[in-house]
DNA sequence: CTTATTACCGTACTTAAGTACGGAGTCAAG
DNA sequence: CTTGACTCCGTACTTAAGTACGGTAATAAG
């Protein structure tokens, strides 16, 4: 059973995210999270959809994908702005396929350079480079 | 027919590889370009090569691998150290696995989020979201 | 109640990856 | 030869994405 993320303070709120307290604090100034209310005092209170929002930015960051763009893609989630929220979709969809061809490139020339290498040994002219001029 | 990219200025090298000639220096701060050395007089000379492992550069980050690892993407091609060029390769690819798989999660929920738009207004509770979760 | 942790907030510092700038030298065209 | 464009080099500035710091306030533990 997972404990309950409800109710969380900043830190533990960090903490179960995975990052650090002043990145939250960060992100809440860039507009990437909301500043929750203070329900019992003065202290602000967290919960499992702030750490939701908070692993999506790092994974989609971890794509390639700025701050900025990050943004624009949790807007999207809104509901609104159908119209403008398909295009951005889409935009991001096709930048998305881009990097799935580079990346799969890289892939199939890492893979044969790992297979070929101890093998043949001394022969070892760099096909990554090669595999990278399409672009 | 291509036209000839040898014995280029650092400003033709630059446009050819599409970046600023700045950067061109930058990189041989960092070590990532070699200084070519002047075969006619003070003006350094760039060539093929040299526009290959540029584009190399550029293509590599785009996929989210900063100029560190490119550094050491690059330092595989030279025959020498295979071991560790081996064992970089495979982390490398490790990674590259990775970054796959998050970018094909992506890419179908984006896709699917797409194809409802329009056609259940109203109704966009964020599958995007969801989908990055196994990170 | 006192004290140790946190939270809160603003401001400042850091790192990566450039980009810009300024002065001096070089070179090709007119 | 001079002029304009370009090179070379060092240094400084910029932007993105944090990270750290310092003081005050709140609150939990002993
Ligand atoms: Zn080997
Ligand atoms: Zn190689
Ligand atoms: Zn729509
Ligand atoms: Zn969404």
């Amino acid at each position: 059973m997972q404990k309950k993320l409800e109710n969380l303070t900043i830190g533990a709120f960090a903490g179960a995210a995975g990052v650090n307290v002043e990145t939250i604090r960060f992100y809440q100034r860039k507009g990437l999270l909301p500043e929750p209310d203070k329900p019992y005092g003065s202290i602000r209170r967290y919960g499992e959809a702030d750490v939701t929002r908070v692993r999506f930015v790092k994974s989609a960051q971890r794509l390639g994908f700025s701050l900025e763009e990050v943004a624009e893609l949790l807007e999207l989630d809104d509901g609104t702005h159908c119209d403008e929220a398909r295009e951005q979709a889409e935009r991001k969809l096709a930048d998305v396929r881009t990097k799935l061809d580079d990346l799969r490139r890289i892939e199939a020339t890492l893979t044969t350079l790992v297979e070929q290498c101890c093998t043949a040994k001394g022969e070892v002219r760099c096909p990554l480079i090669e595999s990278l001029q399409q672009s």
